[in-house]
DNA sequence: GCTTGACCTGGAGCGCACTCCAGGTTCTAC
DNA sequence: GTAGAACCTGGAGTGCGCTCCAGGTCAAGC
């Protein structure tokens, strides 16, 4: 047989490493972690931070949050749900359905300016086409 | 014949009548002129702004920039360049076509997040279908 | 004519989400 | 063991897009 190993330890990630993988950088990692958006990170004896796997996924889904629009502050009630345990799954669910329609009627209002440039656009392509007209906006 | 009347004068509108349509407050409306996104607004001989049908077309034209992501600084941008009249009409056209993919790349994005989030809102319905797992995220 | 509310200006202040800095500690490679 | 890179901390600073303020002027109704 082979000699008794060591647990193989799951791979922690550098802060250098973790600004590698999700495009946050040192300072936005070191900010969250200070607001309370993760909780506290392992730490190597020397006080170096060290990320773990479920580190990285809880910081992609928080990336999401952000890029969907969700403030810092909502944010932080989340993470603090999240903190305080299960019991806490259905506040969490509710979070997360309202953000999810406020997304909604975001994109909707986006389509809908996005038409109404498309119109503008148009309104030049065709003075361009046809010039010589006085231009009224 | 009707006696002769005076030139219906196009009605004008005060700075209130322009935050009632636009949701724009009266600050934003003058932060915009002074930042040069709408070009001097005629004024009464006591110096009160009067808003003029193209004044307020104009602004639903900013704000829809504004709500699709657009910059100060590139509605400045554009905003100088159609004061420069009908020769700027092709940069105008090229910067509002950018925009425009610009906007359809993050409406993109949104809808990924978006579906994404369903993901994480379905996750958690089944743990409160099947209540007792150890939850993970 | 007077009151009261709407409007004017320049400039300071604010909230958000980072970003930068100084000065020190730790880690890694030689 | 040492050099240099990576990391640590608290706190100050930044850019954006407004928002507020003080101290005045103007306009409309009585």
């Amino acid at each position: 047989m082979t000699s008794e190993q060591p647990l193989p330890q799951e791979p922690t990630l550098t802060i250098a490493q973790v600004v590698e993988r999700t495009g946050l950088s040192h300072d936005t990692l070191r900010y969250y972690e200070k607001a309370g958006l993760i909780q506290r990170v392992g730490r190597t004896t020397g006080n170096q931070r060290r990320y773990e796997a479920a580190d990285l996924a809880w910081l992609e889904f928080l990336i999401r949050l952000r890029e969907t629009g969700m403030s810092i502050a909502d944010m932080q009630r989340f993470a603090e749900l999240r903190a305080r345990g299960d019991a806490t799954v259905p506040d969490r669910l509710a979070m997360l359905r309202e953000h999810r329609a406020d997304l909604a009627d975001r994109i909707r209002a986006l389509r809908r300016n996005a038409a109404s440039l498309d119109d503008k656009i148009d309104h030049y392509v065709r003075l361009l086409d046809q010039p010589g007209s006085d231009e009224l906006s």
